[in-house]
DNA sequence: GTTAAGGCATTTTTT
DNA sequence: ATGCCTTAAC
């Protein structure tokens, strides 16, 4: 499993990593290869400038890109200095900004911050509202269109228009079918929507926030005096909004810092830009420039061929990475007749060399490109009687029922919240169907108020039907006798209260009898996660509170499949779900052209084309990069996927990892599973 | 208001 | 092949 502390076991920094840390207060780019020691740099960094420069930890601000990431940085830079500074995602300090000046940045004091689905559900009902048809007006295209221009910084009436936007994302929906015109009127309504229910999606936390330093130069000036220090962890990942994000922030008197891996960029598909890096090095100059090339972690036989493979990259700037370690074992290649077979063969190594005893299951990793992978795989380990475990399912506060059960909370919480109004109005069903729904969204839309406030119109005007009009004053009785109940209890007695008494229970019980066992399983850990739950970061006096709760469940919503997680076993991920771990043992399985690098980046007809196969290939670079001791490579000649069989050939990557760092397994005498139907 | 049948896409994922 | 979601029929 991988080392949390890295490479905390070597006690001295190595000249390169001592000369990042020990920089005067100036504008630093760290370009920081793979297993290079950066997290510690990191956090070295921060305690020179305190214990050496005497910065306050009040002055310090560390950004980086998941909470598991923030987490780590908090974890071991209060080891090392003992003080409670400000770490943080962008979205996570995005959002505390926001909650501490919401005045200032026009929002309600009790505004909420909504996920992808309840954004899709939200732009779903304004194409009902507009009359357009989903098949033509896909809402997932509308969606991606509005994150995408929020993601870049531009508010609707900011577009430039036409088609300013195509050339950040895939544009597999900007073609002459859709309308720029009706996205931006889309866009437009969208936001009169989200302002009007108090709700706050992902992009808009950054955009927003920028927006009020932007607007406010006094408040803007007092967070640029108080941040001496920036830090900023894989920057590479930064998008627009995120770099103009610091960029407003950073004062006259403030250093930013940043440590990036241009090699180890895989998620320009979702807005990060690369370009990023050398428009810092522009807009901050001077840029005091350091290359952390030491790797601690893999066999220079490992580092070789990865170094061998990014070199077909073009767009680089330059790093080659070197390791203190032995040669090591050369590296492994499979060629299977199918999936079936790799995977066996994958599951028969890893049996073989764990019986051995040097290994535990924890110590392998089997990596693929796509999700779809994984099923063959597992059935193999299963089969070979090892246990494994999947990252990357649904995340627990994602979950159906745990999203039914805080949209309880939500609409108890703040009664304009129409994306809760909407998921819970009939469910469990009370006899609120379409007919009537549809009613109060007129209503709404009409009056310009949420639906709430529409249903009690419609119900005080009396124009319901009476069986709709019970119906719906029960509903709205259940709410409020909610909220009464609920007043000054602690908030785990509010969650229990609110999923004990919305009659929840009683439908997840007969709902789906297959599922129930584990729905009302989650309820109950829904339960145990607000009887623990702990805001983070004192210093700005946070509260177990529903509002904190409901906050902290949208911005981390946690690891995904909880269970077993102490037991031994083998892992299997994404080698995007790779990025940042370690592990003795690595298998990279699919090593296909058409799958691994994907399809669409070899085969699309784009100006495009170059650079995303030059993502798929950092992609590679990042698998390979994760292993410690040993490598496997395999493929499969053909592929049973989307219901046939295809042939494939070798992945172009194989060919540039040189020969002789190669060694080619034989097929001994393995049994060749059959395709079954 | 619930269930069956047909349509459709299907890299990668965080916040 | 499969799962998800809209639509059509009880």
């Amino acid at each position: 499993m991988s080392n949390i502390f890295g490479n905390a076991s070597h006690d001295t920094l190595n000249p390169k990593q001592t000369e990042a840390v020990t920089l005067p207060p100036s504008n630093a780019l760290i370009l920081a290869g793979a297993g290079s020691g950066k997290t510690r740099v990191l956090v070295h960094r921060i305690a020179y400038l305190i214990n050496h420069y005497g910065f306050s930890p009040y002055s310090i601000l560390a950004v980086t890109f998941t909470n598991k990431a923030a987490q780590e940085m908090r974890h071991r830079i209060e080891n090392l200095v003992g003080q409670n500074l400000w770490v943080g995602t962008f979205h996570g300090i995005a959002h505390r900004l926001l909650r501490m000046h919401w005045e200032q940045a026009h929002l309600n004091e009790n505004f909420q911050v909504i996920d992808s689905e309840d954004q899709l559900r939200l732009i779903k009902r304004l194409l009902k509202e507009f009359n357009l048809d989903e098949k033509q007006t896909p809402p997932k295209s509308i969606q991606h269109f509005i994150n995408a221009q929020k993601d870049e910084g531009r508010r609707a009436d900011q577009i430039i228009y036409p088609n300013s936007y195509s050339h950040t994302r895939s544009d597999r929906h900007s073609d002459s079918r859709f309308d720029t015109e009706t996205f931006i009127q889309i866009y437009k309504a969208y936001e009169a929507l989200c302002e009007k229910s108090h709700l706050i999606d992902f992009a808009d936390l950054l955009l927003k926030s920028y927006e009020l330093f932007k607007f406010n130069p006094d408040l803007l000036t007092q967070y640029q005096d108080r941040f001496k220090a920036l830090l900023v962890d894989e920057f590479q990942d930064t998008n627009r909004i995120q770099y103009l994000w610091l960029k407003i922030l950073a004062g006259p008197k403030t250093s930013l810092l940043v440590v990036c891996d241009d090699d180890q960029s895989i998620y320009g598909w979702r807005g990060a830009r690369v370009g990023n890096i050398a428009e810092f090095q522009k807009d901050f100059a001077p840029v005091k420039l350091i290359k952390l090339e030491q790797n601690y972690r893999s066999t220079q036989t490992i580092l070789n061929a990865a170094n061998y493979l990014i070199a077909h990259n073009t767009e680089r700037l330059g790093k080659t990475l070197f390791s203190e370690d032995k040669t090591g074992n050369p590296i492994s290649l499979f060629s299977a007749f199918n999936e079936l077979e790799e995977a066996h063969f994958i599951a028969s190594q890893i049996k073989q060399a764990h019986s051995q005893g040097t290994y535990q299951l924890q110590d392998f990793a089997v990596l693929y490109r796509s999700n779809a992978q994984s099923r063959v795989l597992e059935e193999a380990l299963l089969m070979a009687g090892l246990n494994y475990r999947v990252y990357g399912g649904v995340r627990f506060f994602e979950r159906s029922e745990i999203k039914t059960a805080l949209a309880y909370c939500r609409l108890v919480f703040l009664r304009e919240d129409d994306a809760a109004f909407e998921r819970i109005i009939n469910t469990p069903s009370r006899a609120i169907g379409e007919k009537t729904q549809s009613l109060i969204r007129d209503e709404a839309k009409l009056l310009n108020i949420s639906l709430w406030a529409a249903a009690l119109n419609l119900l005080k005007n009396n124009q319901l039907p009476g069986r709709a009009s019970l119906a719906l004053q029960n509903f709205i009785y259940l709410i409020e006798k909610l909220d009464r109940e609920i007043q000054d209890q602690a908030l785990y007695d509010q969650v229990e209260h609110i999923i004990k008494y919305s009659g929840l229970i009683d439908f997840y019980q007969t709902d789906d009898p297959s599922k129930a066992e584990s729905r009302l399983e989650n309820l109950g850990e829904l339960v145990s996660a607000a009887r623990t739950f702990m805001p983070e970061n004192s210093e700005f006096d946070l509260k177990p509170s529903l509002q904190n709760f409901l906050s902290h469940a949208v911005l981390e919503s946690g690891e995904g499949v909880e269970s077993n997680t102490n037991q031994d076993a083998v892992q299997l991920m994404t080698v995007h779900a790779s990025k940042g771990l370690e592990f003795p043992w690595v298998f990279i399985s699919g090593l296909e052209e058409d799958l691994f690098p994907s399809r669409s980046s070899t085969s699309l007809v784009s100006p495009d084309n170059q650079s995303r196969l030059e993502e798929e290939r950092r992609l590679m670079y990042v698998g390979m990069t994760r292993a410690m001791k040993n490598l496997s490579l395999t493929y499969a000649e053909s592929r049973r996927l989307y219901g046939e069989s295809i042939r494939h050939i070798p992945s172009r990557f194989l060919s540039e990892i040189p020969k002789n760092l190669i060694q080619v397994i034989r097929h001994k005498n393995m049994i060749r599973p059959a395709h079954s139907a």
